[in-house]
DNA sequence: CGCGCGTTTGACATGACTCAAATGCTGTGG
DNA sequence: CCACAGCATTTGAGTCATGTCAAACGCGCG
């Protein structure tokens, strides 16, 4: 009992000073998946110096834009973002998705400036890491830069499955990959690997995924009414994984 | 005179040395280009122990397979590869070609397996880098890790851009777009910006764009038709490179 | 509550694919 | 050194998956 009555006001500190995000990278929620990892403690304290625990984006506010100068890498804390990069004419491709813990804007540290632009997707929340103090901290931190190296390359490799998907999956293999890619990342998380919310809109789906708006409603449509996975608006539960997971091609 | 005597046997034997491949980072003539860029003539000393100037690759000769254990890093010495990855069902994506001084790999470095395959297009060489090494050594020059950092983030925006290629090109920006990332891929390397030897076969131009071998071919013979390129089995030369730019989207 | 955007559905168009066959090139063995 | 086999490339004809256009619907925001 009287241990209760101590910890209690912790508990109470904690949340508070998650909400006004002055919570130390140690005690993140997020710290399992974020940068940090690997570090020593005396190591996360001088981490979390450059870390600037940046105020909240509103839904289709921009984080970054293509042509903006390159200075900060950001980590995603709450909510979601998309990526996108467009030709001369003005066509655009939604590059990427990205939820807590993971990096945006990672392409763009060996130039000077973001060649993608960023977007909230949600009310959202980031850490922004000015990309100088993180390349003078990992003078320091050998692990850091391994962190940062590790991320990379997770990126990259994903990107070279997406290249799989965006050049020889049809529509339905594109879309149950998808489904499934999100489900594993949420799951991650901590989170229902069976049902989620969809932050992004049908067309940001289409365009990531390489297809009109109309294609991937009616393959929506067409899962549900397989008995794949069930829909209510942004809603999907994932009915019957191992069916999709035959469908990814 | 007598300079030029004592000059010529130098010369012969770093021809001979280039050839045999002994050639340390420091004299060979991708320095500019390759990892070592930035690192002071010490730290150059230390890599190039771990650098080990492998043998020669055939044609089809494959570098690493997707399964495979990861311990190694490759850059291009001379010569060409191309990697590929495939589904479950045996489709297969060609995710890149790679060309003297460039780092075949790169994604796998943060998982137990090359999660790729990488096959030499032409007679080639390579050097291979252990990685356990690279990490050790990077440990003590965090510029070595910076320049890792840069090779994977450069590629990432390569990857990215190449994104906005297949989901949202038609075929003639396709080839367009590929013909020129190539010309300034050469021409970076000293070679003409004009005129160039496609190592890689129509199908795998076809495979990588998201194409059908048929569908290059045709766009081959319409940019031909339309004074745009000349061909000559493998050999391209751009005639209109202007041109070919407002063709890209 | 109503407006507007995002989503769904339907009808039709088309760019790129598939299949098929001719042509050309390359490497190999006689 | 030539001839042939086998693969790569080109060309043609027809099909199909996905895109485009149009319209109805409905949810969410103001």
């Amino acid at each position: 009992m009287s241990q209760t009555s101590n910890i209690q006001p912790l508990i109470e500190d904690l949340a508070k000073r998650e909400q006004e995000q002055q919570i130390a990278c140690e005690d993140c929620s997020l710290y399992r998946l974020c940068l940090p990892l690997g570090l020593h403690r005396d190591d996360l304290l001088l981490l979390d110096e450059i870390v600037m625990r940046s105020g909240n984006y509103q839904a289709k506010q921009s984080l970054f834009t293509a042509t903006e100068a390159f200075s900060t890498l950001f980590v995603v804390r709450s909510g979601s973002f998309k990526t996108m990069i467009s030709t001369s004419n003005g066509r655009e491709q939604v590059t990427g998705f990205y939820f807590p813990g993971e990096f945006v804007g990672l392409e763009a540290l060996h130039m000077p400036s973001y060649q993608s632009s960023a977007v909230a997707l949600e009310t959202s929340s980031i850490c922004a890491l000015p990309y100088q103090k993180v390349q003078a901290l990992g003078e320091k931190l050998p692990r850091l830069q391994s962190q940062l190296l590790n991320r990379l390359s997770k990126e990259l490799a994903g990107d070279k499955n997406f290249m799989l998907l965006l050049g020889k999956k049809t529509s339905e293999e594109k879309l149950a990959t998808y489904l499934l890619s999100l489900s594993k990342r949420f799951e991650l998380r901590g989170f229902s690997a069976k049902q989620f919310v969809l932050t992004m809109s049908r067309s940001d789906i289409a365009n990531h995924l390489g297809l009109a708006v109309e294609t991937i409603s009616r393959v929506f449509t067409k899962f549900q009414d397989d008995g794949l996975i069930k829909t209510e608006g942004k809603v999907v539960s994932l009915a019957e994984i191992e069916r999709l997971q035959a469908l990814c091609g």
